[in-house]
DNA sequence: GGCGGCATGTAAATGGTTACATGATTAC
DNA sequence: GTAATCATGTAACCATTTACATGCCGCC
């Protein structure tokens, strides 16, 4: 007897779809949507596209229920999280495979390369971003928990930006 | 006089690609899948799917020439920047909106929902992660300058992590 | 003589974006 | 009454991945 697995592993925008309706309890799709177009990352694009068929195929394979929450006219569909959507979040979260990865951060690719650009032009450019990084601020209505995560990890990218500029600045 | 502008911006492999080769020279479409393929970053993943019809891509509009230098009956096909490949590099470089983007970091995301998983599993999780981090080692024949800079970025992140950790175990 | 690395490429599938379309409801 | 927001969805397109296919060259 075969044991059927469905989809072998989540990506990563399935996990955080997951995620956050188990952070924040039940939701429809267009919450869904707003809170990944909210993000600092441009990468969690939150599109519809992306999402509506996303989380249709995650109720069809048993990770989300979802009712009919309509109190008027206006359609209102709001997903749960299942056992099974639950048991599988947990595998998502803590898959440290996936957690030890450099990323994708267009930042580092540039300092890998901030060489090719002459002193000045790089002198310009590293103004900019170390400007910029201090004002990269949390979605808007974010709890507080995130609000402190986000600060944190603001600080860190802070640190590591200017102390990797005072290594390149000195040749 | 329409100016013709073809493509908008370069992705970021685009870009990637025109600054390896800016870097270290003229080379094959296989040595640059092979610099991606040893990234430490999975997302880079280097596959010749992606790499041989972007490079084919970059020369029709003109970035990048390459030339035939087979030195036997194998192929050997290396791509050089043009004058062009190179103005559309320096613009990709300096590119502020792009560099200042939170990026898409699979450790970062987990790091939001963290609360999610009970004292126990987190403690496990964490304890995996922060054993890995410093294990994370740069790309086989990289550059002194490079392995600095990994070994710099290395750090960062470690830093970044155990202080996440110790806010979040106080809870 | 065979295996691993160099070198080129393509076809199908995936996962997501962009842009569009529709309509109900709320706030001004 | 009209603009913004809530709410759902789809179609076309895009970059990239996975998997495959081919063949040459050097080394043991």
């Amino acid at each position: 007897m075969k044991i059927e697995s469905s989809n072998p592993t989540l990506t990563e925008l399935e996990g955080a779809v997951l995620a956050t309706i188990a952070d924040r309890g039940p939701m429809t799709a267009y919450a869904i949507k707003e809170v990944f177009r909210a993000s600092p990352s441009s990468f969690w694009s939150g599109s519809a596209g992306a999402v509506y068929p996303l989380m249709k195929r995650l109720e069809v394979s048993g990770l989300l229920v979802s009712r009919d929450e309509s109190a008027s006219r206006r359609p209102k569909r709001e997903f749960a999280l299942t056992d099974s959507g639950q048991d599988k979040l947990l595998v998502w979260l803590t898959d440290v495979e996936r957690a030890v990865n450099a990323g994708y951060d267009p930042l580092r690719t540039r300092t890998q390369f901030s060489h090719l650009l002459d002193a000045d032009c790089r002198r310009r450019f590293f103004d900019a971003v170390e400007q910029a990084i201090p004002a990269m601020s949390a979605p808007p209505q974010a709890s507080p928990r995130l609000e402190k995560l986000h600060a944190f990890w603001v600080a860190a990218r802070q640190t590591w930006f200017s102390r990797f500029r005072g290594l390149v600045d000195k040749d």
